[in-house]
DNA sequence: GTTGACTCTCAACCTAGGTTTAGGGTTTAT
DNA sequence: ATAAACCCTAAACCTAGGTTGAGAGTCAAC
């Protein structure tokens, strides 16, 4: 069990995330220091680097800090009632593979971008949102 | 050979985005009419909805309007000259194929979130972002 | 017991991506 | 030729997600 707990500018070096963003994180609850001193000094565990990394990646994925809070509380909700989890847990895989779709469209279309310039050098016709189209709803 | 144009407001009121917002994507270079009348009134193509819808796709799936103007301009470059556009299209490929890692990882999870609540369903155990640790490179 | 490197709170400021407001032309239908 | 419904520009304003700064306390080392 090591318990070794990291004051918040060490935390910020690990993670690369600036000290004030990560109390900015704190007030919006995406983040909870492990312990508070009686001075006020944060204490973190090892593991809030993990939970940074997610946040911050998270964000790339196009999710907004109150989405990124919500997925973070799926886990360790009010013990047991599994259920409002569940149902919310199985809304935000909609989500996900909805982007995972549009991603995936888009990807089709640089890959045949690509191929294309590769074989005409001389073509004109790039068409990455022609290629698109059907993306929409 | 279809050839309406439409004016601004039933562009906006078609692809479902504000008449200002259309303005705005034009002054960041998103987006720019087919014609403009002499009074000043915008005039667009149909086509002008596939290019908004693309553009609110990706801002949902983290793009910024910086990054979506470069994808869109993969298309009609320089006319020729595709050597430029292929190594960014490539680069942007690199970008959406590691989103969709990160999204899998993150799909990955929620399943097994929603399988390991349905079977004990009072498991307080579900353990979101541990089970996203291998997502940081 | 003081110096230096840390930390705290609170408030002002900043950028991206819009939205709103003010003041004024344009078009169509009557 | 005038009303109703469009459209224009320019500039101020707004929210999310931070960042920066001022003023002050804390802690380890000397």
């Amino acid at each position: 069990m090591e318990k070794k707990l990291i004051q918040i500018g060490e935390l910020a070096k690990i993670s690369k995330v600036p000290i004030a963003t990560l109390r900015y994180y704190e007030k919006r609850n995406l983040l909870k220091p492990t312990k508070v001193k009686d001075s006020g000094y944060r204490l973190y565990s090892q593991e809030a680097e993990k939970t940074i990394g997610f946040v911050k990646h998270a964000q790339e994925l196009g999710f907004s800090l109150e989405e990124i809070k919500q997925l973070i509380n799926l886990r360790a909700p009010s013990v047991g009632r599994c259920k409002r989890v569940r149902n919310r847990a199985k809304s935000k895989l909609e989500d996900v593979r909805e982007k995972i779709r549009l991603l995936s469209q888009i990807e089709g279309t640089l890959e045949k971008l690509i191929k294309d310039c590769e074989k005409s050098k001389t073509s004109s016709n790039c068409p990455i949102i022609e290629g698109m189209e059907d993306i929409n709803d």
